[in-house]
DNA sequence: CAGATAACAGACCGACCGGTCGGTTTCTTA
DNA sequence: TAAGAAACCGACCGGTCGGTCTGTTATCTG
């Protein structure tokens, strides 16, 4: 509304800090109530007792609880990208690459901030999420997941460290598969072996060592 | 209470007859909103409306929802022996009966009477029911599930149709992972296709013809 | 026929839900 | 220093939740 200094670079605004800082802890905080009682399940009233303080404040940050579990989705996708992702490309591009991601994104599941196990994943399932706006920011994400598994899979052809009629696409939903799986059964059984099976299935399906 | 016929067996009692087969569509009715709602998101009041009786209707069958919930997972795991596990016992036992249970069970998350895909992958990930004697009836369901395709797999091991250095266990959480995949990305994206990608999958593990 | 019993209907309860609103404090800006 | 914006509190709204209680109706038993 300002006429002169559009954007005000320099100046930094004590309240927006503030307010910055705030929804930040919010997101994450929501994401990691969210892997355990659901985005939906997700309680207003208790995300924000959670935090110290109150309902009304929450709205602060957000117009609706619907706006809040998109931004959480997003936030969670931060997080993964910080933790998992940027951990998996410090390996080179190919089967190292997703051999890293993998087993990252095991122990992720495991020691990770997300009590419930992979936050997306119990996400994608949780029948309320299934409509809307926030369906779609989680299915970008997974969209995004095959993509990276599939061209890192190509990668591995070209350089022929991967069988050229394998089916990209094919071997990245596998991939994809395994760790959903131990994802679900790991939180089901409350059992690590479930990730260690994932680890070796990973290697076998691409002809890696199963010594890491 | 009565003293003399302890059974009762021939004289039927209209009024408990009436009861069972009520008890029967709400198990039923409770199953099939529960993989698109969830169990924990499916309400009493709405499932009564839905069956047109009302809620207190309800309470004459269950003492309470989580009574409920569970007799809805045996009530679940009743629908799939009659229809999918009864069609995957007609294949010889091992690596074809496997594929005739996989075959079964990806047509019944694309046809069956579940449209929230399958009913206990809907389950596992809902976290509300992560707790109590619900989460003990689904892990139940589950363990049976992997000791049928471990079992399976060590038959086919015996008539050589797989090798023996195979992990049954291994491979059993592998085959129940790509199934869990596929339900779990054909919900999320409403695309078919994923299906067919794990009637792939479980045949290039088994070492069987793509071809059916 | 007269109870007893099972299967309901429907009103109701306290708790909690997402969301709104007015007021207060803190900070920035003119 | 006065005005205004942002962050936040606390009370409140209508509605829904799981669960209870009191009938009422149909059926079986004696």
């Amino acid at each position: 509304m300002s006429t002169v200094d559009v954007d005000s670079v320099e100046r930094i605004d004590g309240r927006r800090a503030r307010g910055e800082r705030s929804r930040r802890s919010i997101l994450e905080a929501a994401a990691v109530l969210a892997s355990v009682e659901g985005l939906e399940g997700l309680s207003l009233n208790r995300l924000a007792s959670h935090l110290g303080i109150s309902k009304g404040g929450l709205y602060a940050h957000f117009d609706s609880k619907e706006q809040l579990q998109v931004e959480t989705v997003r936030a969670a996708a931060e997080m993964y990208g910080r933790d998992v992702m940027a951990k998996a490309v410090e390996a080179p591009p190919g089967i190292g690459r997703v051999l890293a991601f993998a087993d990252t994104f095991l122990e992720y599941v495991k020691d990770g901030p997300f009590p419930g196990g992979c936050f997306f994943i119990a996400s994608f399932l949780d029948p309320a999420n299934l409509r809307g706006p926030v369906r779609q920011a989680l299915a970008e994400v997974q969209r995004g997941l095959l993509d990276f598994f599939a061209e890192n899979i190509r990668i591995a052809q070209d350089a022929g460290d991967l069988p050229t009629d394998l089916d990209p696409e094919e071997t990245a939903f596998e991939i994809d598969a395994i760790l959903v799986g131990a994802d679900v059964n790991y939180v089901l059984f409350d059992d690590p072996k479930r990730l260690e099976n994932a680890r070796l299935a990973v290697r076998r399906l691409l002809g890696a060592d199963p010594g890491s």
